[in-house]
DNA sequence: GGATGTGAATCCGTTCACAGCT
DNA sequence: AGCTGTGAACGGATTCACATCC
Protein backbone atom coordinates (compact mmCIF):
# COMPACT_ATOMS: atom_id res chain seq x y z
CA UNK A 1 0.00 0.00 0.00
CA UNK A 2 1.59 3.15 -1.16
CA UNK A 3 -0.64 6.51 1.21
CA UNK A 4 -2.57 9.04 0.79
CA UNK A 5 -5.86 7.48 1.48
CA UNK A 6 -6.22 9.78 4.20
CA UNK A 7 -5.86 7.51 7.51
CA UNK A 8 -8.31 7.78 10.15
CA UNK A 9 -6.61 10.39 13.26
CA UNK A 10 -7.39 7.58 15.38
CA UNK A 11 -4.79 5.12 13.71
CA UNK A 12 -2.23 7.69 13.69
CA UNK A 13 -2.99 8.60 17.72
CA UNK A 14 -1.98 4.63 17.92
CA UNK A 15 1.66 4.64 16.43
CA UNK A 16 3.22 6.78 19.10
CA UNK A 17 2.33 4.04 21.14
CA UNK A 18 4.02 1.77 19.00
CA UNK A 19 6.62 3.79 18.78
CA UNK A 20 7.01 3.80 22.53
CA UNK A 21 7.00 -0.15 22.59
CA UNK A 22 9.71 0.13 19.75
CA UNK A 23 12.02 2.30 21.55
CA UNK A 24 11.77 -0.31 24.68
CA UNK A 25 12.62 -3.58 22.48
CA UNK A 26 15.76 -1.12 21.30
CA UNK A 27 16.64 -0.64 24.74
CA UNK A 28 16.08 -4.46 25.80
CA UNK A 29 18.44 -4.94 22.86
CA UNK A 30 15.53 -7.19 20.66
CA UNK A 31 15.94 -6.68 17.01
CA UNK A 32 13.03 -8.45 15.58
CA UNK A 33 9.19 -8.29 16.94
CA UNK A 34 6.16 -9.78 15.71
CA UNK A 35 2.17 -8.01 16.27
CA UNK A 36 1.64 -10.48 18.62
CA UNK A 37 4.96 -9.52 20.66
CA UNK A 38 3.71 -5.62 20.60
CA UNK A 39 0.09 -6.28 21.38
CA UNK A 40 1.12 -8.60 24.08
CA UNK A 41 2.82 -5.83 25.60
CA UNK A 42 0.39 -2.78 24.93
CA UNK A 43 -2.95 -4.53 25.19
CA UNK A 44 -3.84 -4.35 21.70
CA UNK A 45 -4.97 -7.01 19.07
CA UNK A 46 -2.37 -8.52 16.56
CA UNK A 47 -5.18 -8.39 13.77
CA UNK A 48 -5.14 -4.15 15.00
CA UNK A 49 -1.56 -3.57 14.71
CA UNK A 50 -0.79 -5.17 11.23
CA UNK A 51 -4.04 -3.79 9.89
CA UNK A 52 -2.55 -0.34 11.30
CA UNK A 53 0.77 -0.70 9.80
CA UNK A 54 -0.07 -2.08 6.39
CA UNK A 55 -1.73 1.38 5.93
CA UNK A 56 1.46 2.85 5.63
CA UNK A 57 3.74 -0.19 3.70
CA UNK A 58 4.63 -3.30 4.26
CA UNK A 59 7.61 -3.12 6.95
CA UNK A 60 7.38 -6.94 7.97
CA UNK A 61 8.31 -10.13 6.75
CA UNK A 62 6.20 -13.50 6.90
CA UNK A 63 7.24 -15.80 8.97
CA UNK A 64 9.80 -13.78 10.70
CA UNK A 65 8.44 -10.12 11.86
CA UNK A 66 9.16 -6.89 11.81
CA UNK A 67 12.63 -5.84 12.25
CA UNK A 68 12.27 -3.33 15.50
CA UNK A 69 15.31 -0.74 13.92
CA UNK A 70 13.74 -0.78 10.54
CA UNK A 71 9.85 -0.06 12.07
CA UNK A 72 11.13 2.49 14.73
CA UNK A 73 12.88 4.45 11.68
CA UNK A 74 9.70 4.23 9.64
CA UNK A 75 7.23 5.14 12.33
CA UNK A 76 9.28 8.04 13.12
CA UNK A 77 9.19 9.43 9.58
CA UNK A 78 5.57 8.74 9.08
CA UNK A 79 4.83 11.31 12.09
CA UNK A 80 7.27 13.56 11.19
CA UNK A 81 9.19 12.99 14.54
CA UNK A 82 12.86 11.86 12.66
CA UNK A 83 13.46 15.80 13.02
CA UNK A 84 13.44 18.10 15.84
CA UNK A 85 10.24 20.38 16.14
CA UNK A 86 11.10 23.52 18.28
CA UNK A 87 7.74 23.76 20.89
CA UNK A 88 6.56 27.04 22.73
CA UNK A 89 5.15 26.75 26.63
CA UNK A 90 2.77 29.39 27.38
CA UNK A 91 2.12 30.11 31.20
CA UNK A 92 4.51 29.18 34.27
CA UNK A 93 2.60 28.13 36.71
CA UNK A 94 3.90 25.04 38.44
CA UNK A 95 2.73 23.04 35.17
CA UNK A 96 4.37 25.09 32.68
CA UNK A 97 7.78 25.38 34.70
CA UNK A 98 7.32 21.33 34.65
CA UNK A 99 6.90 21.11 31.04
CA UNK A 100 9.47 23.23 30.33
CA UNK A 101 11.95 21.65 32.30
CA UNK A 102 10.72 18.37 31.63
CA UNK A 103 13.62 16.08 29.90
CA UNK A 104 11.70 13.73 28.11
CA UNK A 105 11.05 15.97 25.08
CA UNK A 106 14.36 15.87 23.64
CA UNK A 107 14.57 11.91 22.80
CA UNK A 108 11.25 12.01 21.37
CA UNK A 109 11.36 14.93 19.13
CA UNK A 110 10.63 17.70 20.69
CA UNK A 111 12.29 21.15 22.21
CA UNK A 112 11.10 23.83 24.28
CA UNK A 113 12.86 27.41 23.12
CA UNK A 114 10.34 29.26 24.41
CA UNK A 115 8.26 29.78 27.61
CA UNK A 116 6.00 33.19 28.05
CA UNK A 117 4.15 34.37 30.93
CA UNK A 118 2.72 37.75 32.02
CA UNK A 119 3.50 37.87 35.01
CA UNK A 120 5.71 40.52 35.88
CA UNK A 121 7.34 38.44 38.80
CA UNK A 122 8.45 36.18 36.41
CA UNK A 123 9.59 37.80 33.50
CA UNK A 124 12.84 37.77 32.68
CA UNK A 125 13.10 34.82 35.43
CA UNK A 126 15.39 31.70 33.81
CA UNK A 127 14.13 28.31 33.68
CA UNK A 128 16.35 25.59 32.55
CA UNK A 129 18.31 27.48 29.98
CA UNK A 130 15.09 29.36 28.65
CA UNK A 131 14.49 33.21 29.96
CA UNK A 132 10.98 33.65 30.62
CA UNK A 133 9.35 36.13 28.20
CA UNK A 134 6.21 38.50 28.14
CA UNK A 135 2.90 37.94 26.21
CA UNK A 136 3.84 40.98 24.02
CA UNK A 137 6.85 39.20 22.70
CA UNK A 138 4.70 35.82 21.84
CA UNK A 139 3.81 37.08 18.41
CA UNK A 140 7.43 38.03 17.64
CA UNK A 141 9.61 35.01 19.00
CA UNK A 142 7.13 32.12 17.73
CA UNK A 143 7.08 34.05 13.93
CA UNK A 144 10.97 34.23 14.14
CA UNK A 145 11.70 30.70 15.46
CA UNK A 146 8.78 29.40 13.04
CA UNK A 147 7.09 27.51 15.83
CA UNK A 148 4.14 25.66 14.88
CA UNK A 149 3.54 23.86 18.32
CA UNK A 150 2.52 24.93 21.44
CA UNK A 151 1.86 23.79 24.93
CA UNK A 152 -0.89 25.78 26.46
CA UNK A 153 -0.73 25.77 30.65
CA UNK A 154 -2.52 29.00 31.94
CA UNK A 155 -5.65 29.44 33.57
CA UNK A 156 -9.15 28.45 31.75
CA UNK A 157 -10.41 31.61 31.94
CA UNK A 158 -7.15 33.19 29.48
CA UNK A 159 -6.73 29.80 27.38
CA UNK A 160 -9.14 30.95 24.33
CA UNK A 161 -7.72 34.42 24.07
CA UNK A 162 -3.98 32.63 24.39
CA UNK A 163 -4.85 30.42 21.82
CA UNK A 164 -6.09 32.84 18.98
CA UNK A 165 -2.82 34.63 19.43
CA UNK A 166 -0.65 31.43 18.89
CA UNK A 167 -2.64 30.51 16.13
CA UNK A 168 -2.38 34.41 14.51
CA UNK A 169 0.91 33.77 15.24
CA UNK A 170 1.39 30.55 12.80
CA UNK A 171 1.25 27.87 15.30
CA UNK A 172 -0.28 24.87 13.95
CA UNK A 173 -0.49 22.39 16.77
CA UNK A 174 -1.55 22.92 20.20
CA UNK A 175 -1.59 20.74 23.88
CA UNK A 176 -3.61 22.22 25.58
CA UNK A 177 -4.09 21.72 29.48
CA UNK A 178 -6.74 23.98 30.72
CA UNK A 179 -9.80 22.29 31.36
CA UNK A 180 -11.97 24.04 28.33
CA UNK A 181 -12.51 23.81 24.53
CA UNK A 182 -10.52 25.66 22.17
CA UNK A 183 -12.49 26.95 19.27
CA UNK A 184 -9.67 26.76 16.57
CA UNK A 185 -9.60 27.11 12.40
CA UNK A 186 -9.94 23.58 10.76
CA UNK A 187 -6.22 23.90 10.32
CA UNK A 188 -5.33 23.92 13.64
CA UNK A 189 -4.99 20.38 15.65
CA UNK A 190 -5.76 20.85 19.47
CA UNK A 191 -5.34 17.99 21.67
CA UNK A 192 -6.71 17.97 25.55
CA UNK A 193 -5.17 16.65 28.95
CA UNK A 194 -7.15 17.10 31.36
CA UNK A 195 -6.13 15.23 34.54
CA UNK A 196 -9.52 15.53 35.77
CA UNK A 197 -11.43 14.23 33.12
CA UNK A 198 -10.15 11.43 33.47
CA UNK A 199 -10.13 10.56 37.13
CA UNK A 200 -14.29 11.40 36.92
CA UNK A 201 -13.76 8.65 34.05
CA UNK A 202 -12.04 5.81 36.29
CA UNK A 203 -14.47 7.03 39.27
CA UNK A 204 -17.50 5.91 37.49
CA UNK A 205 -16.36 2.54 37.84
CA UNK A 206 -15.31 2.28 41.57
CA UNK A 207 -17.46 1.31 44.24
CA UNK A 208 -19.27 3.69 46.54
CA UNK A 209 -18.00 2.03 49.58
CA UNK A 210 -18.49 4.93 52.28
CA UNK A 211 -14.94 4.36 53.33
CA UNK A 212 -13.52 5.27 50.33
CA UNK A 213 -14.41 9.17 49.61
CA UNK A 214 -16.31 12.06 51.60
CA UNK A 215 -19.89 12.53 51.04
CA UNK A 216 -21.12 15.61 50.03
CA UNK A 217 -24.37 17.84 49.67
CA UNK A 218 -25.06 17.77 45.68
CA UNK A 219 -23.12 20.69 45.53
CA UNK A 220 -24.90 22.64 42.16
CA UNK A 221 -24.65 26.32 42.39
CA UNK A 222 -27.68 28.59 42.61
CA UNK B 1 -34.23 4.10 30.35
CA UNK B 2 -33.50 3.14 33.82
CA UNK B 3 -29.57 1.82 33.42
CA UNK B 4 -27.86 -1.17 34.05
CA UNK B 5 -26.91 -1.70 30.46
CA UNK B 6 -23.21 -1.32 30.44
CA UNK B 7 -22.81 1.41 29.13
CA UNK B 8 -19.67 2.24 26.79
CA UNK B 9 -16.49 3.92 27.86
CA UNK B 10 -16.15 5.93 25.38
CA UNK B 11 -19.98 7.69 26.84
CA UNK B 12 -18.39 7.91 30.07
CA UNK B 13 -15.31 9.82 28.84
CA UNK B 14 -17.76 12.25 27.48
CA UNK B 15 -19.80 13.17 30.61
CA UNK B 16 -16.86 15.09 32.34
CA UNK B 17 -16.36 17.59 29.33
CA UNK B 18 -20.39 17.80 29.61
CA UNK B 19 -19.94 18.82 33.28
CA UNK B 20 -17.29 21.07 32.81
CA UNK B 21 -19.31 22.75 29.97
CA UNK B 22 -22.06 23.00 32.25
CA UNK B 23 -20.12 24.19 34.79
CA UNK B 24 -18.92 27.15 32.58
CA UNK B 25 -22.89 27.71 31.86
CA UNK B 26 -23.28 27.76 36.15
CA UNK B 27 -20.64 30.80 36.30
CA UNK B 28 -22.48 32.74 33.47
CA UNK B 29 -25.62 32.32 34.99
CA UNK B 30 -27.76 30.31 32.68
CA UNK B 31 -30.13 28.11 34.15
CA UNK B 32 -31.52 26.18 30.91
CA UNK B 33 -29.37 24.59 28.15
CA UNK B 34 -30.20 22.64 25.21
CA UNK B 35 -28.25 19.80 23.54
CA UNK B 36 -27.55 21.92 20.58
CA UNK B 37 -26.06 24.77 22.49
CA UNK B 38 -23.53 22.10 24.71
CA UNK B 39 -22.52 20.62 21.32
CA UNK B 40 -21.86 24.31 19.71
CA UNK B 41 -19.49 25.24 22.53
CA UNK B 42 -17.54 21.67 22.83
CA UNK B 43 -17.28 20.69 18.82
CA UNK B 44 -19.98 17.50 19.40
CA UNK B 45 -23.43 16.59 17.60
CA UNK B 46 -26.57 17.47 19.69
CA UNK B 47 -27.28 13.92 18.47
CA UNK B 48 -24.74 12.96 20.05
CA UNK B 49 -25.52 14.54 23.29
CA UNK B 50 -28.86 13.67 23.65
CA UNK B 51 -28.39 9.92 23.37
CA UNK B 52 -25.13 10.20 25.60
CA UNK B 53 -27.47 11.39 28.10
CA UNK B 54 -30.89 8.68 27.57
CA UNK B 55 -28.67 6.32 28.79
CA UNK B 56 -29.08 7.42 32.02
CA UNK B 57 -32.43 9.07 32.20
CA UNK B 58 -34.90 11.58 31.19
CA UNK B 59 -33.21 14.69 32.01
CA UNK B 60 -34.64 17.45 29.56
CA UNK B 61 -38.06 18.64 28.80
CA UNK B 62 -39.00 18.16 25.39
CA UNK B 63 -39.14 22.28 23.91
CA UNK B 64 -37.13 23.28 26.77
CA UNK B 65 -34.34 21.97 27.59
CA UNK B 66 -31.77 20.85 30.20
CA UNK B 67 -32.04 22.37 33.73
CA UNK B 68 -28.69 23.35 33.89
CA UNK B 69 -28.12 22.83 37.47
CA UNK B 70 -30.50 19.48 37.24
CA UNK B 71 -28.15 18.08 35.25
CA UNK B 72 -24.87 18.93 36.81
CA UNK B 73 -26.05 17.45 39.78
CA UNK B 74 -27.23 14.01 38.15
CA UNK B 75 -23.60 13.73 35.99
CA UNK B 76 -22.04 14.57 39.08
CA UNK B 77 -24.08 11.13 40.64
CA UNK B 78 -23.64 9.01 37.61
CA UNK B 79 -19.72 9.83 37.85
CA UNK B 80 -19.98 9.08 41.49
CA UNK B 81 -17.96 12.75 42.19
CA UNK B 82 -21.19 14.47 44.57
CA UNK B 83 -17.93 13.34 46.95
CA UNK B 84 -14.75 13.89 47.79
CA UNK B 85 -11.67 11.22 46.78
CA UNK B 86 -9.08 11.01 47.71
CA UNK B 87 -5.83 10.77 45.45
CA UNK B 88 -2.22 10.20 45.95
CA UNK B 89 0.67 11.22 44.17
CA UNK B 90 3.54 8.87 43.72
CA UNK B 91 6.56 10.37 42.27
CA UNK B 92 7.82 14.09 43.39
CA UNK B 93 9.86 15.02 40.89
CA UNK B 94 8.54 18.70 38.63
CA UNK B 95 5.41 17.08 37.53
CA UNK B 96 4.38 15.08 40.82
CA UNK B 97 5.00 18.38 42.98
CA UNK B 98 2.58 20.44 40.00
CA UNK B 99 -0.07 17.29 40.47
CA UNK B 100 0.28 17.65 44.58
CA UNK B 101 -0.15 21.42 44.36
CA UNK B 102 -2.53 21.73 41.65
CA UNK B 103 -5.50 23.81 43.34
CA UNK B 104 -8.14 22.44 40.46
CA UNK B 105 -8.97 19.20 41.79
CA UNK B 106 -11.35 19.85 45.08
CA UNK B 107 -13.73 21.68 43.11
CA UNK B 108 -14.25 19.23 41.09
CA UNK B 109 -14.13 15.80 43.26
CA UNK B 110 -10.50 14.89 44.15
CA UNK B 111 -8.35 15.69 47.07
CA UNK B 112 -4.42 14.71 47.05
CA UNK B 113 -4.05 12.86 50.77
CA UNK B 114 -0.79 11.39 50.18
CA UNK B 115 2.33 12.23 48.45
CA UNK B 116 5.37 9.53 48.11
CA UNK B 117 8.93 9.76 46.86
CA UNK B 118 11.88 7.67 47.35
CA UNK B 119 14.28 10.22 47.11
CA UNK B 120 15.70 10.42 50.96
CA UNK B 121 16.69 14.13 50.07
CA UNK B 122 12.61 14.99 49.72
CA UNK B 123 11.14 12.45 51.93
CA UNK B 124 10.15 14.44 55.25
CA UNK B 125 10.20 18.11 53.36
CA UNK B 126 6.52 19.61 52.66
CA UNK B 127 4.70 20.37 49.79
CA UNK B 128 1.34 22.50 50.43
CA UNK B 129 -0.11 20.71 53.69
CA UNK B 130 1.47 17.45 53.08
CA UNK B 131 4.48 15.83 53.47
CA UNK B 132 6.38 14.07 51.51
CA UNK B 133 6.64 10.61 52.93
CA UNK B 134 8.90 6.97 51.97
CA UNK B 135 7.77 4.59 49.10
CA UNK B 136 7.72 2.52 52.18
CA UNK B 137 5.13 3.73 53.70
CA UNK B 138 2.97 3.30 51.01
CA UNK B 139 1.13 0.36 51.57
CA UNK B 140 0.22 1.28 55.68
CA UNK B 141 -1.03 5.06 54.59
CA UNK B 142 -2.86 4.25 51.29
CA UNK B 143 -5.16 0.92 53.59
CA UNK B 144 -5.21 2.87 56.68
CA UNK B 145 -6.91 6.16 53.86
CA UNK B 146 -9.06 3.95 51.57
CA UNK B 147 -7.29 5.30 49.24
CA UNK B 148 -8.42 4.01 45.43
CA UNK B 149 -7.05 6.81 43.19
CA UNK B 150 -3.50 7.10 42.60
CA UNK B 151 -1.24 9.04 40.26
CA UNK B 152 1.69 7.99 38.64
CA UNK B 153 4.32 10.22 38.15
CA UNK B 154 7.74 8.29 38.81
CA UNK B 155 10.17 7.51 36.29
CA UNK B 156 9.32 4.63 33.33
CA UNK B 157 11.77 2.14 34.60
CA UNK B 158 10.10 2.18 38.17
CA UNK B 159 6.50 2.66 36.69
CA UNK B 160 5.38 -1.34 37.12
CA UNK B 161 6.60 -2.03 39.96
CA UNK B 162 4.99 0.96 41.77
CA UNK B 163 1.50 0.27 40.03
CA UNK B 164 2.26 -2.83 41.70
CA UNK B 165 2.79 -1.91 44.92
CA UNK B 166 -0.33 0.24 44.33
CA UNK B 167 -2.94 -2.22 43.16
CA UNK B 168 -1.63 -4.36 46.27
CA UNK B 169 -2.67 -1.73 48.57
CA UNK B 170 -5.39 -1.49 47.18
CA UNK B 171 -5.66 1.41 44.63
CA UNK B 172 -7.89 0.60 41.54
CA UNK B 173 -7.98 3.84 39.68
CA UNK B 174 -4.16 5.00 38.27
CA UNK B 175 -3.56 8.09 36.22
CA UNK B 176 -0.20 7.52 34.57
CA UNK B 177 2.02 9.80 33.54
CA UNK B 178 4.76 7.08 32.74
CA UNK B 179 4.91 6.65 28.95
CA UNK B 180 4.71 2.72 29.39
CA UNK B 181 1.32 0.28 29.44
CA UNK B 182 0.89 -0.89 32.57
CA UNK B 183 -0.13 -4.40 33.11
CA UNK B 184 -2.66 -4.87 35.62
CA UNK B 185 -5.58 -6.99 37.11
CA UNK B 186 -9.02 -6.29 34.95
CA UNK B 187 -10.57 -4.67 38.07
CA UNK B 188 -8.15 -2.08 37.96
CA UNK B 189 -8.38 1.36 35.43
CA UNK B 190 -5.75 2.65 34.34
CA UNK B 191 -5.71 6.07 31.85
CA UNK B 192 -2.68 7.30 30.57
CA UNK B 193 -1.58 10.80 29.96
CA UNK B 194 1.85 11.06 27.92
CA UNK B 195 1.82 14.84 26.42
CA UNK B 196 4.27 13.42 23.74
CA UNK B 197 2.47 11.13 22.21
CA UNK B 198 -0.27 13.61 21.92
CA UNK B 199 2.47 15.93 20.46
CA UNK B 200 3.64 13.08 17.94
CA UNK B 201 0.00 12.55 16.53
CA UNK B 202 -0.66 16.16 15.84
CA UNK B 203 2.97 16.55 13.82
CA UNK B 204 1.77 13.90 11.77
CA UNK B 205 -0.46 16.59 10.05
CA UNK B 206 2.28 19.55 10.23
CA UNK B 207 3.79 20.53 7.15
CA UNK B 208 7.22 19.23 5.85
CA UNK B 209 8.55 22.84 5.80
CA UNK B 210 12.05 22.80 6.60
CA UNK B 211 12.25 26.43 8.34
CA UNK B 212 9.97 24.71 11.32
CA UNK B 213 12.31 21.62 12.33
CA UNK B 214 15.89 20.91 12.53
CA UNK B 215 16.19 17.63 10.33
CA UNK B 216 18.08 14.87 12.14
CA UNK B 217 19.44 11.84 10.53
CA UNK B 218 17.22 8.50 10.90
CA UNK B 219 18.79 8.19 14.93
CA UNK B 220 17.62 4.15 14.96
CA UNK B 221 20.00 2.95 17.69
CA UNK B 222 21.93 -0.10 16.92
C1' DG C 1 5.88 -23.71 10.99
C1' DG C 2 5.24 -19.14 11.66
C1' DA C 3 4.06 -14.53 10.82
C1' DT C 4 2.48 -10.97 7.59
C1' DG C 5 -1.06 -8.49 4.86
C1' DT C 6 -5.81 -8.19 3.63
C1' DG C 7 -10.66 -8.95 1.94
C1' DA C 8 -14.87 -10.29 4.30
C1' DA C 9 -17.59 -10.34 8.23
C1' DT C 10 -18.76 -8.42 12.37
C1' DC C 11 -19.24 -5.20 15.83
C1' DC C 12 -19.86 -0.70 17.62
C1' DG C 13 -20.61 4.17 17.56
C1' DT C 14 -22.70 8.10 15.26
C1' DT C 15 -26.08 10.30 12.74
C1' DC C 16 -30.70 10.63 10.85
C1' DA C 17 -35.22 11.64 11.17
C1' DC C 18 -39.33 11.74 13.42
C1' DA C 19 -42.95 10.84 16.99
C1' DG C 20 -44.23 12.95 21.06
C1' DC C 21 -44.37 16.28 24.59
C1' DT C 22 -44.40 21.35 26.24
C1' DA D 1 -42.60 26.13 17.10
C1' DG D 2 -39.03 24.01 19.73
C1' DC D 3 -36.42 20.43 21.66
C1' DT D 4 -36.08 15.82 23.66
C1' DG D 5 -35.67 10.82 23.31
C1' DT D 6 -35.10 6.96 20.30
C1' DG D 7 -35.52 3.27 16.67
C1' DA D 8 -33.50 2.74 12.21
C1' DA D 9 -29.94 3.60 8.97
C1' DC D 10 -25.41 4.38 8.24
C1' DG D 11 -20.52 4.39 8.43
C1' DG D 12 -16.30 3.35 10.49
C1' DA D 13 -13.32 0.47 13.15
C1' DT D 14 -12.06 -4.06 14.77
C1' DT D 15 -11.70 -8.81 14.31
C1' DC D 16 -11.68 -13.02 11.61
C1' DA D 17 -9.64 -16.13 8.83
C1' DC D 18 -6.87 -17.34 5.23
C1' DA D 19 -3.82 -16.97 1.14
C1' DT D 20 0.89 -15.96 0.79
C1' DC D 21 5.50 -15.91 1.56
C1' DC D 22 10.05 -16.64 4.37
Amino acid sequence: MVAVEDISNIVIGRLPIYLRALSQLIEEGQSVTSSHELGERLGISSAQIRKDLSHFGEFGKQGTGYKVAHLYDQLRQILKIDREWRVAVVGVGDLGRALARYGGFVERGFRVTAVFDNDPQKIGTDLGDLTVMPMSALYNEITAQHIKIAMLAVPAAYAQSVCNDLVAAGVRAILNYAPITLNTPFNVHVQYIDPVAYLQQMTYYLDSDPMDSVVKDSGAAS
